[in-house]
DNA sequence: TTTCTCACA
DNA sequence: TGTGAGAA
């Protein structure tokens, strides 16, 4: 088939065809005599291909990944370059519905004031910045895609970080105690252990993760879980969805500017009444956290100093407090010397 | 008709 | 991320 048919076949102007061509995501043979491209089935196919994931925003680039993909007949690496462009898209929804409440929260002032004042107009849009700018910021610098296949048994042989990690997870499970009818989101799921533990007690979960490795292993071992590529700061599901959200060993990651986004995200995806529990290695409040660091460096234990603060610990009244601003009853417990659980229902 | 190239938004 | 014009 010469490209006018094609073209007309498939709604787009002979032009794009030549430029997808260009950009290698296509690559029709051209007759000897005079150079013209002839297009068989499996091209048509593909075009369509790209004009779908065209539709579904992805960028010239990134189909030619996903192409890539479908050449190798990788159906999971396909299936990733799909999640990680809806959870691309999703940062795009709640950039645009952050900038939305902004600009309506400047109307309300004007309205109010009747006249700017440009101060507070000035700290709305330093606030939003700052947001859009922390979700950006986040990056995977633990890469857990490297470290997917050994988790658990990382997990179940590290008496340190990972101290009493399945009595946490039950623990979750017995506080929340779910109804059977409820549904219930696991961030930062790792290998899926919380989830699976709701999953088999028949609460329907859905599993979130940012390593598409995790995710992996994940679906493994619990075939009918429902999981995305997703993480704290954009959680990729609508508002108001889920009855509650769990996370064990996964808060940590972030800084505590994201971790104050990233409550909010889940109040987002929680409908009115939904809980929050809360599992992850913590400081009772911020003088203990100076007190230990100094402690440790005294010892001259700088790698663990530099590791603690990395890795962002809580502080367990700083995380109470976002949660009594925001109406919630909570109640926490101590596992360890690190490990809390904190409970979060709202009024 | 189609191809290619250059310029343009 | 395409499009339009013009020459071959």
């Amino acid at each position: 088939m010469k490209i006018k048919e094609i073209a007309n076949k498939l709604n787009i102007s002979p032009r794009a065809i030549r430029f997808y061509e260009e950009k290698g995501l296509i690559s029709p043979v051209k007759q000897e005599h005079n150079q013209y491209r002839t297009f068989t089935e499996k091209e048509i196919w593909r075009l369509q291909t790209i004009l779908s994931l065209r539709e579904a925003g992805m960028t010239i680039e990134d189909i030619k990944k996903a192409l890539a993909e479908v050449d190798k007949e990788d159906k999971e690496e396909l299936l990733y370059y799909l999640e990680l462009q809806r959870s691309v898209m999703f940062s795009q929804w709640l950039e645009l519905k952050q900038i939305l409440e902004t600009t309506d929260q400047m109307i309300g002032l004007m309205k109010q004031q009747q006249s700017l004042d440009l101060h507070n107009i000035f700290e709305l849009a330093e606030g939003s910045k700052r947001l859009r700018e922390s979700r950006k910021n986040w990056y995977d610098k633990w890469n857990f895609d490297h470290k997917a296949s050994s988790h658990d048994e990382y997990v179940r042989n590290n008496n340190d970080e990972y101290q009493n990690y399945e009595e946490a997870l039950d623990m979750i499970v017995q506080w929340v105690s779910p109804q059977q009818n409820e549904w219930g989101l696991d961030i930062g799921t790792g290998t899926g252990n919380l989830a699976g533990k709701f999953l088999t007690r028949n609460i329907k979960m859905a599993a979130i993760d940012q390593s598409k490795e995790m995710l992996k292993q994940c679906r493994r071992k619990f075939p009918n879980m429902e999981t995305k590529l997703g993480n704290f700061l954009a959680i990729p599901y609508l508002d108001e969805d889920f009855d509650f959200v769990v996370t064990s060993f996964a808060f940590h990651h972030l800084t505590h500017e994201q971790k104050k986004l990233a409550l909010t995200e889940m109040r987002r995806v929680l409908k009115p009444h939904g809980r929050i529990c809360i599992a992850d290695l913590m400081f009772e409040n911020r003088k203990k956290q100076v007190e230990y660091l100094q402690d440790l460096s005294e010892k001259g234990m700088n790698n663990t100093v530099k590791a603690i603060q990395d890795e962002y610990y809580s502080i367990l009244t700083d995380l109470l407090e976002w949660f009594d601003k925001n109406r919630y009853i909570t109640k926490y417990h101590q596992i360890n010397d690190f490990l809390y659980i904190v409970y979060a229902v709202p009024i």
